[in-house]
RNA sequence: UCCGGAAUAGCUCAGCUGGUUAGAGCAUCUGACUGUUAAUCAGAGGGUCGCAGGUUCAAGCCCUGCUUCCGGAGCCA
């Protein structure tokens, strides 16, 4: 127990010290006075715990000391704990004595509301707010649980590298840098190619770590610097897949529920919704996707040689934009997978259905409530030949991935896995806005500060 | 890259059809108050109207260019 060797109070733990004379040490976060009486609302990280100030119960000089503090000045505070039910939290604390570590002035962010690019510039310090707090214990609590998930279930965590020889799915923009005399590298966009591999020799493998986009995205769902987990398991089928995928989210929204009450209720987020989140999820296949489009009217706006646009019925072979996600995904309370896609808007990895060669094994999970897109996965091409020419077809340079061939020489097996995003995923269980608020310093097309 | 929007006090915004000395709330400072929760009340300070140019007797407002930011599309987690 850490408080044991330290010599101030959680405040987290003052429930437990009812009655006894206590010293915290931490921030105010806001304060108020009423004439012979004051309030210091102090916050150490913990927690919140309002300090009662009575200036017939203190010195002079204490309570002068309390009436001199600003916003966000760091303080030490001794008094006692008192139960209070005015007080939210349950306790107060009746204060005996204030040591000042600094006193601040002109804190930026004032108690009243900011703009977005305000916030952002001072994010180091919007950090500090309840709601951002409340959202960062619940992105450390999503962490954990995935790790917990694929800890229990026979995984092994396989880091794969960040700085790679080319481009893993040959479609997106990558950050480039030198690499001494090695030519170019670039920052990894998916740590897929590595997990497969690793997945030959550890049979259940999953990778957790950063990974960098470098398009010119300008939405509430992008990042540049993202983070995301992905699984990769030797002998699974699309189909075992799906279930591992259910199974993981289920786990990480309950266990939020679980862990994180109190940060949902301070972000107002309706939890009787998460807690709905049970298996079995919703399943379509692309195809009845598309149908399902079509039977609702849900048009597709073609753009026309002349700059015009038409609407249109949503045509087979198309992928699914954000607009069409959202409509279908208007009608469920819980996240719904959708499967086997048209191969030819998906990546050359993916192995064909062998019943209708036109589709793609793959499968995406959209979030109900706007929370979009979070997995996209795959079961993978195991067959070297039809590997190889997925490679020429795309125009990828062979040499680049003759060690991804190995994999297909050696010992081949079905096997598959996915990707989900840890902030998306934040995102749609906090009900935050933006994406942006759910990774403590976002990279974005136009913000690499602070 | 494309489409759309914004920029006025530390912050959030108002500013009419172009017309005298630039407006409010919050924050800050001074004072009053024994239960505040974004306290209330009285008072004070605080402005290169994003930048550059143009039109006009006159520009925060109209025009052109630039900068910065925001939202969306595409790409995707």
């Amino acid at each position: 127990m850490i408080s044991a060797y330290t010599s101030f109070q959680r405040i987290d733990r003052l429930p437990d010290a009812l009655g006894k004379e206590v010293t915290l040490n931490g921030w105010v976060y806001d304060t108020t006075g009423k004439g012979k009486l004051h309030f210091i609302k102090l916050r150490d990280g913990s927690g919140i715990v309002q300090c009662v100030v009575f200036k017939p119960n203190v010195s002079e000089e204490v309570f002068d000391t309390a009436r001199s503090l600003t916003q966000e000045s760091s303080v030490q505070i001794t008094g006692t704990v008192r139960a209070e039910e005015r007080a939210p939290g349950g306790v107060e604390i009746d204060v005996t004595n204030i040591t000042i570590w600094q006193l601040t002035s002109n804190y930026p962010i004032t108690p009243k509301e900011h703009g977005d690019a305000f916030l952002m510039e001072n994010r180091h310090l919007w950090l500090r707010s309840t709601r951002q707090h409340a959202i960062m214990r619940i992105r450390a609590t999503v962490v954990k649980a995935i790790r917990d998930f694929f800890d229990a279930n026979g995984f092994t965590l396989i880091d794969s590298p960040i700085l790679t020889p080319a481009a893993c799915e040959g479609t997106s923009t990558l950050f480039e840098t030198e690499y001494f005399d090695l030519g170019k590298a670039y920052l990894s966009q998916s740590g897929q190619l590595y997990a497969e591999a690793s997945a030959m020799a550890h049979g259940r493998v999953y990778t957790f770590g950063p990974t960098f986009r470098a398009e010119k995205s300008k939405t509430r769902r992008h990042l540049t610097e993202f983070w995301m987990v992905e699984p990769e398991m030797a002998f699974f089928t699309l189909e075992d897949t799906m279930d591992l995928a259910e199974d993981l989210v289920e786990y990480i929204v309950q266990s939020v529920v679980r862990h994180r009450y109190q940060e949902l209720s301070t972000l107002g987020r309706d939890i009787a919704k998460l807690e709905k989140i049970q298996r079995p999820f919703h399943r379509l296949s692309y195809s009845e996707a598309v149908e399902w489009l079509n039977k609702n009217n849900i048009k597709l706006n073609k753009k026309q040689p002349d700059g015009t646009e038409i609407q249109i019925d949503f045509p087979w072979g198309e992928d699914f934009g954000a607009p069409q996600e959202e409509a279908l995904m208007q009608q469920f309370d819980k996240p719904c997978i959708v499967h086997r896609y048209p191969a030819e808007v998906k990546a050359f990895y993916m192995k064909r259905d062998p019943h209708s060669p036109k589709l793609a094994l793959a499968m995406d999970m959209l979030a109900p409530e706007g929370g979009g897109e979070i997995i996209g996965g795959s079961q993978r091409e195991d067959d070297f030949d039809a590997l190889k020419a997925r490679i020429l077809e795309h125009h990828l340079p062979l040499e680049a991935f003759e060690w991804y061939l190995d994999l297909r020489r050696y010992g081949s097996v079905p096997h598959s896995g996915f990707g989900l995003g840890l902030e998306r995923t934040v995102k749609w269980i906090s009900g935050a806005e933006h994406i942006r608020e759910t990774i403590p310093y976002p990279r974005m097309i136009y913000r690499i500060q602070p």
